[in-house]
RNA sequence: GGGGGCGUGGCGGAAUCGGUAUACGCGGCGGAUUCAAAAUCCGCUGGCCUCUGGCCUUGUGGGUUCGAGUCCCACCGCCCCUACCA
């Protein structure tokens, strides 16, 4: 082989460190451990663009990094592999969707393996088997046990034509987004997870976590931690209810209270005379989705007053009470006193219905129009009898313990955050391990009992009576429990409950007792890096978080929360190529003709817009933008097209050097032509092109020493930094100045290795030539050279009045004064101060001088 | 409305503490090699000018400083997340 070949280098590695198991990892080392995770795929049936080796080649840098630097490293990857899609394409394609799945992971898993990435291959789930799932209910009963899991009439959104629960982002504008359906609001009996209960601790947990500061304050947001009071308000002849506010210091403001559509009291209080109106208004309500409602809601408010009125605690006055949708019964009590004064929605509602805005702080050195809008902010409390002149931070604790002391209240902490619901109405994903007894009972079977499999049905759809499909499983379904005829649950897990634990089940995979051993899970304890998209800062980290605390509590795990340190990769873009017509070209079918700029319309604005792109071969111009990769922009890209035309380890230093992890940016194909050369000029150096000989070592100069031990630190820095497009600049700039000569043993040997968690395959090919027996994999990391990095003589750039006028050399131990006569007496520099007067001279040792001169 | 992030050449991007703006690469232009091509190698490549030099340039406008892409204030534009949470 006389050119650098990836075809032919990159299976002969691939094959060996399978052969080898490079990467096999084990329990059992005197190493400290680094437990490097990338989120796992979903194995679509379209496999893997490029977008996803983004995140897996940064773990596996870091990975290979962390094991030449003498860790034992856990690198696993696996598939999140229930899920809706399969379930879709086994309804289309009438097979079951295990097949699918399994047809689907095959083809990633060639697709991975072609990338050369050191996982442990052997440590591989898949959360649809019955050997993984099996402990995913293991998990569901723990819960269960713990008082965790409970059955709820909740609203759900009911899909009658697809006969199942679909979740809120599926929903717009009350239809099924994938097939127009409509959607109603239903009440249905639901699996629930109570993630409440763990609130606080999920809150305050995230302050040790090593987490991007944007996704630690969606998390706090998403919980959303508020402090104020619950307040009674009593209703002549019907009893009380309950409000909550954060605001208790503006009770002597409330001029009304409003109650959400569904709270239990609105039909009791309705006087004979609104209740017609109050009944029409429940209804709409009922039949809107959340999302109808907040969009209504942002035109304007809508409510109706119930003709009741309410008592105000603290001053006896009588309160009217309405009905209103900006109320939400899912938060809070359900209930609010409004204080138009103070809060910008009760002042909208209050405008639009003529209700009294009265204001009970005065607004220091402000003359604020409260007629005009809410005043939420500080101020001298007024009309508030006793209270009158608190500010607000006095006025609250005053009011609280005061409405604690006479009986009207309490102090109360809320949050946003509501407990998870935890079923579908699907096939394709965790059978509950629960039974239904003819008289009621709700049961958990026993641990002995699991796994529960998945049964055989004939169709992927619910039943004519509008169960969920397992209920077609007849033999299954009607099981015994203690001789005890019982029913099966046939709701289902939502996808989440898989990639809850994945990480837990990759320290032991292969355990047929328990769903990891206690020693397993004592040495790796929590994941030390953990990579993925920002799509999943609330969700799925926090109900993995949720589940890994009930484990701790258990006494199952060792640590409290599972990801040390979290990082988001980027979004990888892709340009799409649109014709007037509306009809997009793949980035491969165009290309761009420079100098012959044409006027086109432009089929996303309807706007004419200038453009030099072309379909290859033909006059078509056609409009260039980014979007995300995928089918309908027609602009994805196949890792392994690009396998097939640059090599792997083209693509991988592509996807780093295209720009930091966490930035979003631009596929080019067109870049990997630089990735590409850089190789082949790595290949030249070492390899002779003429005879395939590995070509003879040779002397290493100052400078070559200087560009390598530069790059050592820049790799180094970088990968501690997760910064992993620069190094590769400093390697290039590195074989730059070899200028074809090849160099010294030393140096090559080093290169080689901080190359190799970019490239590998390459690497691995010159350590062999080189007479290496053992992949690098392990060899000790290079060292920086410090002395390597000095030059014998300082540039100093000479600046007159900050400008940029001159540089000049000087030895290291230069004086001061030396330095400055030679700055003066540089041509340039001399000239620029000529005939004026030296002001200031500024001296920055070993970088800059600046002469202040007019 | 709230939260987070980002604006640097034709393009992706680089620039530690405030100290040479545009590293590295793509694309483009010119040349070498070749019968020719591919591949490879070399040179040029922010704009303008009166061109051994100078002026301008990091979204816009101010400010601090000997010196600002970097710090401060105001504004403009784009992206992502979230949404009546009392």
């Amino acid at each position: 082989m006389t050119r650098y070949d990836p075809a032919s280098i990159e299976p002969k590695w691939q094959a060996s460190w399978a052969d080898q198991q490079t990467f096999h990892v084990s329990e059992d080392s005197d190493k400290p451990k680094f437990y490097a995770l990338c989120m796992f795929p979903y194995p679509s049936g379209s496999g893997l663009h490029v977008g996803h080796p983004e995140s897996y080649t940064a773990v596996d840098i870091v990975a290979r990094y962390k094991r030449m630097n003498g860790f034992n490293v856990l690198n696993p990857i696996g598939f999140d592999s229930f899920g809706l899609p399969a379930e879709r394409a086994a309804q289309r394609e009438n097979r079951h969707p295990a097949e699918i799945t399994r047809e689907n992971i095959a083809y990633f898993t060639e697709q991975l393996q072609k990338l050369g990435f050191s996982f442990n291959w052997e440590r591989e789930v898949s959360t649809c088997e019955v050997d993984y799932y099996r402990w995913t209910q293991w998990i569901f009963l723990k819960l269960h046990e713990q008082g965790l899991a409970y059955l709820a009439e909740v609203p759900v959104n009911w899909c009658p034509a697809q006969g199942t629960v679909l979740a809120n982002e599926e929903v717009v504008d009350g239809r099924y987004v994938e097939t127009g359906d409509p959607v109603e609001r239903r009440n249905m009996k639901q699996w629930m997870l109570k993630i409440t209960a763990y609130a606080q601790r999920l809150l305050d947990d995230l302050d040790g976590l090593d987490w991007p500061e944007g996704v630690l304050e969606m998390q706090r947001q998403w919980i959303g931690r508020s402090e104020g009071a619950e307040i009674d308000f009593e209703i002549d002849g019907h009893g009380r209810f309950t409000v909550y506010t954060t605001r208790p210091d503006t009770l002597f403001g409330a001029t009304y209270c409003v109650l959400a559509p569904e709270h239990e009291l609105v039909g009791r209080i309705t006087t004979d005379a609104q209740r017609a109106a109050v009944d029409a208004y429940v209804d709409a309500a009922r039949n809107k989705s959340d999302m109808e409602r907040q969009v209504a809601a942002e035109k304007e408010k809508t409510g109706v007053f119930t003709g009741a009125y309410a008592t105000n605690p603290v001053n006896g006055e009588k309160v009217p009470v309405w009905v209103a949708d900006y109320v939400l019964i899912t938060y809070g009590t359900g209930a609010i006193m409004a204080v138009p004064a103070h809060d910008e929605r009760d002042h909208a509602f209050a405008k639009k219905f003529g209700l009294e805005i009265r204001p009970v702080y005065r607004v220091a050195d402000s003359d604020h129009d409260f007629d005009q809008a809410a005043w939420p902010g500080e101020g001298n409390a007024v009309n508030s009898g006793a209270f009158d002149g608190l500010s607000v931070k006095q006025f609250k604790p005053a009011i609280i313990d005061w409405l604690e002391q006479n009986g009207h209240g309490t102090r109360k902490v809320n949050y946003k955050l509501r407990d998870w619901l935890f079923s579908r109405q699907r096939y394709w994903g965790e059978p509950f391990p629960i039974v239904h007894t003819e008289d009621g009972q709700v049961l958990p079977l026993p641990y002995d009992a699991l796994p529960v499999a998945l049964p055989h049905v004939d169709a992927y759809k619910p039943t004519e009576d509008g169960d969920p499909p397992l209920a077609r499983a007849t033999d299954w379904l009607h099981t015994t429990l203690d001789g005890r005829p019982v029913t099966r649950e046939t709701n289902t897990m939502p996808q989440w409950a898989g990639s809850c634990w994945y990480y837990l089940r990759y320290m032991d995979p292969h355990n047929e007792n328990e769903p990891f051993s206690q020693a397993a899970a004592r040495y790796w304890k929590d994941v030390d890096l953990y990579i993925g998209g920002v799509e999943h800062a609330v969700l799925h980290l926090l109900y993995a978080r949720f589940w890994h605390k009930v484990l701790y509590d258990c006494g199952l795990v060792a640590t409290k929360e599972p990801f040390q340190k979290l990082f988001n990769q980027g979004m990888i873009l892709a340009f799409a190529y649109r014709e007037t017509s509306g009809k997009y070209h793949h980035p491969d079918a165009v290309e761009r003709r420079v100098g012959q700029t044409r006027t086109i319309v432009s089929a996303w604005s309807q706007e004419p817009v200038e453009t030099d792109w072309y379909v290859t071969g033909t006059d078509i111009a056609v409009e260039e933008k980014l979007g995300k990769m995928g089918k309908s922009l027609n602009n994805s890209v196949d890792p392994l097209e690009i396998v097939a035309r640059y090599g792997a380890d083209t693509l991988r230093i592509y996807e780093m050097f295209m720009g930091p992890l966490e930035q979003v940016k631009p596929w080019q194909t067109s870049g990997c032509e630089g990735i590409h050369r850089f190789l082949g000029r790595v290949w030249r150096l070492f390899v002779d092109k003429d005879t395939g000989e590995t070509r003879a070592f040779g002397d290493s100069d100052k400078d070559v020493r200087k560009a390598l031990h530069v790059a050592i630190k820049e790799a180094t820095e970088g990968i501690e930094a997760l910064k992993f497009n620069t190094p590769v600049s400093k390697m290039m700039e590195f074989v730059n100045i070899c200028k074809g000569q090849t160099p010294g043993r030393a140096e090559a040997e080093a290169f080689a290795l901080i190359l190799s968690p970019w490239a590998p395959h390459l690497a691995e090919e010159l350590w062999q030539r080189w007479g290496h027996e053992q992949s690098l994999s392990y060899e000790p990391w290079p060292q920086v050279d410090e002395s390597a990095l000095v030059d014998d003589t300082l540039e100093i750039i000479v600046q007159v009045m900050g400008k940029k006028r001159g540089s000049i050399r000087v030895a290291h131990d230069a004086t001061q004064d030396q330095v400055l006569a030679a700055a003066k007496a540089e041509p340039n520099v001399d000239k620029h101060i000529a005939g004026k007067t030296i002001r200031k001279e500024i001296y920055v040792p070993g970088k800059l001088v600046n002469i202040v001169a007019n």
